[in-house]
DNA sequence: AGCATTTAGTGGATTTTGTCAACTAAATTG
DNA sequence: CAATTTAGTTGACAAAATCCACTAAATGCT
């Protein structure tokens, strides 16, 4: 068997494994106040501190009414904040506000209780196996740009 | 750093770079006729030949009238059949139709195709160790039943 | 400069997706 | 054989996502 045919095959069987054991991956099972949408939101301003919608619109391939109005809702629910900015001033910067960073550190933590149950049972040994395959895939897939 | 606390950062970046990068996972970029259900409604009926409506609910953890819904539209589209079980009254087998089976592996030959671009240009050397790396995750998270 | 095009974000209207509860018919429990 | 469970269907809705048209600001072009 070729080494393409081979890599696809186990890509998709991987994919269909991890979707299935990883489920919660794109799941509301996080935490019924947010959906999958508003947290992936979430967590990318997280990273990003300071980001302006389009930015988001970019990274995540959302709809940028979608996102609009996600954006006004978090807003109202006091989780973030639009800031006009100076240099372009069809642009708002969004940032978290303390109860938006608090809130995103809760579901952070709720999200790392979920991956910790899924390993709970690994061996010292596992756990270190399971980690360098995990960065040997992010090493190799990450050469390929795209 | 603990193992956990280790394996849980890893695994978390994995999950970000995995579903920016293989983005395409659940994404009906892949043809625009099937939505992400219906695909992998599809996919799974071809992996288990033959199946009942309740065995993809547990399966997929999706609502079962839904399903149904999904079922009665495919069933209309001559993508799959129902077959009134003998044994048990109450349940219908769910098959491919022929044009259900073409269909169903046009779709698998486009996610390969999409697969193969991402590893397109990879060594021979670097899809060895994608594949070694890929099947470590599985047996090893495979490990944690669920 | 001045006009055309692009970009950021908003809002209306709609479709798609997914959920919940109630129901029928058949099977299973005990 | 009555009570409970299971498989699937349907109605009514709610949530999520898309499409399109629009405003305002920035950028490109000559």
């Amino acid at each position: 068997m070729s080494e393409y045919k081979k890599i696809i095959d186990t890509i998709r069987k991987f994919n269909r494994f991890y979707t299935v054991n990883m489920g919660f991956l794109n799941s509301n099972y996080l935490d019924s106040s947010y959906s999958v949408a508003e947290t992936r939101i979430l967590f990318e301003i997280k990273m990003n501190e300071s980001c302006t919608q389009s930015d988001i619109v970019k990274i995540l391939h959302i709809d940028k009414s979608y996102l609009s109005r996600i954006v006004q809702r978090l807003c109202t629910r006091g989780i973030m904040q639009k800031i006009k900015s100076e240099d372009d001033k069809r642009t708002t910067k969004i940032t978290l506000t303390e109860m938006g960073k608090k809130e995103t550190d809760r579901l952070i933590e709720l999200t790392n209780m979920q991956i910790g149950a899924k390993v709970a049972g690994l061996s010292k040994e596992d756990c270190n196996e399971l980690c360098d395959a995990l960065n040997t895939i992010i090493l190799i897939l990450g050469k390929e740009v795209n």
